[in-house]
DNA sequence: GAATCAGATAAGTGTGTGCTTATATGTTGC
DNA sequence: GCAACATATAAGCACACACTTATCTGATTC
């Protein structure tokens, strides 16, 4: 259940982290990892869950394996919520404050 | 962080069945767990966490409590989603429309 | 081929999560 | 007040999950 993958994968504050670095521009796993206090099977596992999630997708560059964002994921999620488009707050103003505070 | 609090509400199929059946129409919780497999408890427990991530509302009426799908939720999703708006497949058509309601 | 490097997999461990039963809180109507 | 009902909280348990160290696979370079 790919739904089910999606959102698993989401749900980890590290594997959003990597997403975002990704969403600037793709980079291999070693480059991920700059910044990041944690070892390199932790960056290796949850690509593979980003992977199965279809928010990452690989591609493989002699010995190392450039990653990038996959459209996939994101369509899945923006299908997903295109289901409750009818309670979308209907004044726009609500999603305005709310981006504000993700922004912090 | 409500941002994760959001998605681990989400990373369980039985919320998101429970967010579903809502979508459909306010319920009290009762009336929520017909056709469902699952304590009085659990039902309880998961819409405390759909409460906290901002997915849903209650709103008590007399000794039941009505739920709802609060909106907050949704648009903090899709706040999240519109920052990778640069990846959306544009191929997909029906997801034009999501780009242009959440832009205005 | 051997050394080296990028990354994946294996195995083990502590913590989190979803469930249950039991019990508490709060509301209605007698 | 008290019984009945709707929901919430407490406590405990089994399993999932994110992490670690150790090891393996595969690619490059000498």
């Amino acid at each position: 259940m790919i739904e089910n993958d999606l959102f698993k994968a989401l749900a980890d504050p590290t594997r959003r982290a990597i997403f975002e670095k990704l969403a600037h521009g793709g980079m291999n796993a070693s480059d991920l990892r700059q910044g990041m206090t944690i070892s390199q099977p932790a960056i290796s596992q949850h690509l593979a869950v980003l992977r199965k999630a279809k928010l990452v997708r690989e591609e493989r560059r002699g010995r190392f394996v450039n990653y990038e964002v996959d459209p996939d994921g994101l369509a899945l999620i923006a299908g997903w919520l295109a289901r409750y488009r009818a309670y979308w707050p209907a004044r726009v103003d609500a999603l305005k404050n709310l981006l504000k505070d993700m922004d912090q």
